[in-house]
DNA sequence: ATGTACTCTGTACGTCGTACAGTGTATTAA
DNA sequence: TTAATACACTGTACGACGTACAGAGTACAT
């Protein structure tokens, strides 16, 4: 087990690899008490909230302090990024599907109680301990389905996907938003703003779905029966996949 | 027709609703022109790259000429963001899941095309012509399918966040990098992290993923096949929708 | 006691967005 | 023609924020 690919430094103190020091007064903060109290900040005022400065001063230290926990402040939003997830839910040995439902349902409430963390930008796969734990809650759900860890890993990050999008789609059609904008408004508003600026020649399925009210009282486009409606066509795409293998199998 | 919501500023700009003046110097801008020139920054260097002084140079004016014409830097991204997109596949003659299946392609192809489209945060709904001009051609692809206009809204909302996200996913583990970062390493590496630092106990799951060399050489994770891989999952749950709305009307 | 490594702090700087006041210009009204 | 007006553009300046740097204090090792 050799000391394999340096950890980057965050990714080392998120999971507790702390070098200890012998020399030198102990140290008075730690990764843990940083992220908690940025993450009340962004929970109290949003994303903009968070400053290095204003994290500091709700810990009572000074603003360079945290640089000897972190490495900037790009780190500490990773940091926070996984420090939010609460525990993922358990199988309450009901199926694979039934327990996929409910680990995405869940993936997309806790993004809709902490909508900042929809605008850390994470593109880097996840690595710290609370989002692996979420991955493998997930893989776990397709144990004993057929499928190859590929097509796990697959399916899970499809759905993680979908969790994100439809958290998104959901707190940009009325939820709070980070920047203290005006709100853009309702569903309802976007859609008489369409009806108003739409040409029926250049756009005439759209033009067509707006004349439909697709979106019209605000709860027909984006609501929970929206989320389980694209969740079960994803589903039955996974149901028909592991058939499919079930029977090359046999 | 009354003179209904009054749209956002930028959107109106968007549209060509620029308020003809009488009075005083031609304008000497356009929107369209400083979203193009940012849109080229933005290629050339990353959105690190942009900056209002950085925009206003590359058109050979003051900085502060900007703000005629975007009310802020937001406001400019998010012109950007829909200026960004290319035209939509136009349909082929073949049936909704072949449309469907290149418009979604094509989405992300764009996507990776201009990375740092993803780090526009945008959560409210587009309203650009542009961007609106994709969901009509998605729209446009489900007509005769019988679906319902809050469904064939929701599949192509999907398709979308699907696409997104597996940019997103290829981005992340590959891409380029706005930052400037070091590149968080490809694939290999990162599953080389995850065994360094994962417990099989408390990750079973996924430690057994990675066991299976879930994402050993840098390929299986995420590129084309995955992409098609999903999508395919997607389809198959709107193809078992049509059908289940045509017997149901029968 | 002395050195050393480490934690924490204060100051200062650079970058960037943008508020504001000013200058010039084209159109309208007199 | 002249004066008034509304508008396009510019220069300066300020405030916010991240963070580099150079100490100052502190616990352990010798």
């Amino acid at each position: 087990m050799a000391e394999g690919p340096a950890l980057p430094p965050v990714v080392a103190r998120m999971w507790g690899r702390d070098p200890v020091s012998r020399h030198g007064p102990r140290p008075s903060l730690s990764l843990e008490g940083i992220t908690a109290a940025a993450i009340g900040i962004a929970d109290a005022e949003g994303l903009a909230g968070v400053r290095m400065s204003s994290v500091a001063r709700s810990m009572g230290v000074a603003t360079m302090s945290l640089y000897r926990y972190v490495g900037s402040k790009e780190e500490l939003l990773v940091a926070m990024a996984d420090a939010a997830a609460p525990d993922p839910p358990e199988p309450e040995g009901t199926g694979w599907r039934d327990h996929l439902t409910v680990w995405t349902r869940a993936h997309r409430d806790f993004l809709l109680d902490r909508p900042w963390l929809l605008h850390i930008t994470r593109f880097a796969p996840p690595m710290g301990p609370r989002s692996l734990l979420w991955l493998d809650r997930g893989l776990a759900a397709l144990d004993g389905t057929g499928l190859g860890a590929g097509e796990r890993m697959n399916v899970v990050s499809t759905l993680t996907g979908y969790a994100v999008s439809h958290a998104g789609l959901a707190l940009g059609a009325g939820g709070p938003e980070p920047p203290g904008e005006e709100e853009a408004a309702g569903l309802a508003e976007y859609g008489a703003i369409l009806t108003e600026v739409l040409d029926p020649e250049t756009y005439p399925a759209l033009a067509a779905a707006v004349g439909e009210d697709a979106f019209g009282d605000g709860d027909e486009w984006i609501d929970d029966g929206d989320f389980g409606f694209g969740l079960g066509l994803l589903l039955d795409g996974v149901e028909a996949l592991i058939a499919a293998r079930r029977t090359a199998r046999s």
